[in-house]
DNA sequence: AGCACGCCGACT
DNA sequence: GTCGGCGTGCTC
């Protein structure tokens, strides 16, 4: 008997052991501590064949088997050996990145007893409340048990911040609160479906049991959500699991709260803030089935499933569902991989979805869902493009903006600003000589940040403090130029001194649970203007938000990348979404430099769906990407030469072993060449079909790395790169 | 990746 | 004479 072993190296194949001498009879998917080299891994049975390449003498013997039972069933090895091909990157990572740390380490995957907990009949009585005046934690912790007297999930317990877990111990001494099982609580009922969301419900209904790809496009405030809801109690009703993948957990806790009181079995959350425990505990739960719902960021999606029936990515545009470092994949395109697989339909909802998903429609790929009209009585905003050639801004606010802000307010309104640059500016220049402060490790500017009193590149993360004069003439008169968030925060507090401002952005939010208090904030009415960056168009509800202002559009207009008006148009749509979602109506005012622009043009008079269709066109004109393939060999390096000079190689190697539709184009510098200390190049792959892609990178990638200039640098591979930077 | 081996320069 | 710099090779 031989095992192939998956060892978590950047090492492409699997490595041949004998069985260990004893030990329960080895498997696919159990793990296996291995000698490798000098060292020992745990490593996962990929295969169990009975004959090796290599003769029987160079085998070792793998020392011991660690589970009792496969903790990796079938078919997430199968969509790991898919991946592992498909982007070309070593199986033993690929598989390391589909378990938890715990059981990467060599853990026993060990079911413990259910997170859950109460209060006991003392703990319920006044007097242990009264007991606890001194102990704030414990009291706010008694309080949320007081809530749900039937138990809560510890995982909501951590919204409580700070240390709550000693808070828990400490109740539990005190006889007050003890461990239970998950209660089944009835479900909150569910508003009634407008037709739209009907048909879409019924569609997917009629789906389960079977594979089919389906995009459920719906404007925002079309009430995706409410789809997604109902398509998971017909799934669970038939006693199926699903899996649910968002962009980032950190922006979802809304989301989580809403299945949690609608849904009738037992959800698990999984994503990289969990401790290693709680992680394991909600990966085990999915795959012993005893999780009814999993819902996760991108790396949820190789979670085990004991039997899935539905899978769904949220917001299925969105770039964070590609990982962007090591193991480049795609969750939604994985996603569609692991659907087919299992047999089970897959929704992917967006109300801007992706081009490429777009383009699977067309091609009778995907089924299009649409729902185009807003739930409830809530009405499409009206957006206008605001002219600010030539018009004095104060940190960036146009005098129109500023009025038709005050009448908002004026009127009860609440108004969203987005600015898509935190900080207090992103350039702090001497008026004497010209210098600004660069980052001495990037190709980029040091943004200042005046109330740490710091500067900050945003690209690296080096600091330093805001010098008194200037680096080079002496002179004090530095100032800034642009404006970011924090400066528009302190612009607006002294304008609207009655009024409380909230920002939101990456430096406001830090703090955990700073997101939450800020935007509860914004959704009590307490805050009646919101400020902030990307972070602010992403899915959050708030009914009353009136206006909407995006402070510059314009270097969506101008980018490098051939995905930037798209990018645009996303973002656009997405802030402006949070206008008027109640019954009062939204206003959205965009402020440009480029009025005439035909992009902006045809988004603001047609809509996303019709500027997508235009966008679609352009890219088959151009021959771009989802109507040729791309992949991205990038390589940087202390110097410039090593990554040049190995990509130079890479192109020769790839030259002679393309077809020659393949264009290989570069090496050229990336777009912002130096960073964090480090030379970039990149050397970009475009073929017409996916095949003759493939065909080129199965010869030339084994030779990358017995390339001598490989040593010189570091490198990776990206295949459907969403990001040429 | 990690960890060895190996071959050259500056130190107790 | 050694300690240690990182170039090179290998892991079933």
């Amino acid at each position: 008997m031989i095992l192939h072993v998956a060892v978590p190296c950047p090492l492409h194949g699997t490595f041949d052991y004998l069985p260990p001498a004893d030990g329960p009879v080895p498997r696919p998917g159990m793990r296996v501590q291995v000698p490798f080299g000098r060292r020992h891994l745990v490593g996962l049975i990929h295969t169990v064949g009975d004959s090796s390449d290599l003769p029987q003498h160079q085998l070792r013997r793998a020392h011991a088997i660690l589970d009792p039972e496969p903790i990796l069933p079938a078919d997430v090895l199968a969509l790991a050996d898919w991946a592992a091909r498909y982007y070309h990157h070593p199986l033993g990572e690929v598989l390391a990145t589909a378990l938890p740390v715990a059981l990467r380490q060599g853990k026993r995957a060990r079911a413990g007893s259910p997170d859950w907990w109460r209060l006991t009949a003392t703990g319920r009585e006044p007097a242990a409340l009264d007991s606890l005046r001194r102990a704030h934690r414990q009291q706010a912790l008694l309080q949320r048990l007081l809530q749900q007297p039937e138990g809560v999930d510890a995982a909501e317990l951590a919204d409580l911040g700070g240390n709550w877990r000693q808070a828990l111990a400490a109740l539990v001494d005190k006889g007050f609160a003890e461990r239970c099982t998950p209660p089944r609580p009835e479900p909150a009922p569910a508003p009634p479906l407008n037709p739209d969301q009907e048909q879409a419900v019924a569609v997917i209904c009629e789906a389960l049991g079977d594979f089919h790809a389906l995009l459920l496009d719906g404007v925002t405030g079309s009430g995706k959500t409410e789809v997604y809801l109902a398509a998971l109690e017909a799934n669970l009703a038939r006693g199926r699991q699903a899996l649910v993948l968002v962009p980032e957990i950190g922006l979802t806790p809304q989301l989580i709260r809403r299945f949690r009181r609608r849904l009738p079995g037992r959800l698990v959350v999984l994503h990289s803030g969990l401790a290693e425990g709680e992680r394991l505990q909600a990966w085990l739960a999915a795959g012993s089935g005893q999780a009814d719902v999993v819902i996760g960021t991108r790396s949820a999606l190789f979670t085990p499933l004991a039997r899935p029936g539905l899978l769904i990515v949220d917001e299925e545009h969105d770039l964070a569902l590609k990982q962007q470092d090591g193991f480049r994949y795609h969750a939604r395109d994985l996603a569609a991989v692991r659907a087919r697989q299992l047999g089970v339909p897959l929704v992917l909802g967006s109300a801007t979805p992706s081009l490429e998903s777009l383009y699977n429609c067309q091609q009778g790929r995907y089924r299009h869902l649409h729902l185009p009209r807003r739930a409830g009585e809530a009405r499409p905003p009206v957006t206008h493009l605001l002219d600010i050639r030539g018009q004095p801004l104060e940190a960036g606010l146009s005098r129109e903006l500023m009025q038709r802000m005050c009448q908002h307010l004026d009127a009860d309104g609440q108004v969203l600003l987005f600015l898509n640059r935190r900080g207090y500016a992103p350039v702090l220049l001497c008026h004497a000589c010209g210098w600004v402060a660069a980052c001495p490790r990037c190709d980029a500017r040091m943004t200042w940040h005046q109330r740490d009193r710091r500067l900050r590149c945003h690209h690296c993360g080096h600091e330093r403090r805001v010098p008194e004069q200037c680096q080079e003439c002496d002179s004090d008169d530095l100032r800034s130029l642009g404006q970011g968030t924090e400066q528009l925060e302190q612009i607006l507090t002294a304008r609207f001194p009655d009024v409380m401002v909230a920002r939101i952005d990456r430096d406001s939010t830090r703090r955990k649970g700073a997101m939450e208090q800020l935007l509860d904030r914004a959704r009590s009415g307490e805050a009646r203007i919101l400020l902030g960056t990307q972070m602010l168009a992403k899915g959050h509800h708030l009914p009353s938000v009136t206006l909407v202002g995006i402070l510059d559009c314009d270097q969506g207009l101008f980018g490098a990348d051939f995905r930037a008006p798209e990018r645009m148009a996303q973002l656009i749509t997405q802030v402006a979404g949070r206008a008027g979602r109640a019954e009062r109506s939204g206003e959205v005012l965009i402020q440009t430099h480029h009025p005439q622009h035909p992009l902006l043009q045809l988004l603001l008079r047609e809509g996303y769906s019709r500027f997508a269709r235009e966008s679609l066109a352009e890219r088959q004109a151009a021959g771009l990407p989802p109507y040729s393939h791309l992949a991205l060999l990038r390589a940087e390096a202390v110097d410039a030469g090593p990554p040049r000079l190995f990509l130079q190689e890479a192109r020769e190697w790839g030259e002679r072993v393309s077809s020659p539709q393949v264009m290989l184009m570069g090496p050229v510098p990336a777009p912002m060449e130096r960073r964090a200390g480090r030379y970039r190049a990149q050397l970009l792959l475009q073929a017409p079909d996916r095949r003759s892609l493939h065909t080129l990178l199965d010869g030339l990638v084994p030779q990358l790395s017995g390339l001598p200039s490989a040593r010189r640098v570091r490198w990776s591979l990206d295949v459907d790169p969403q990001e040429m930077l």
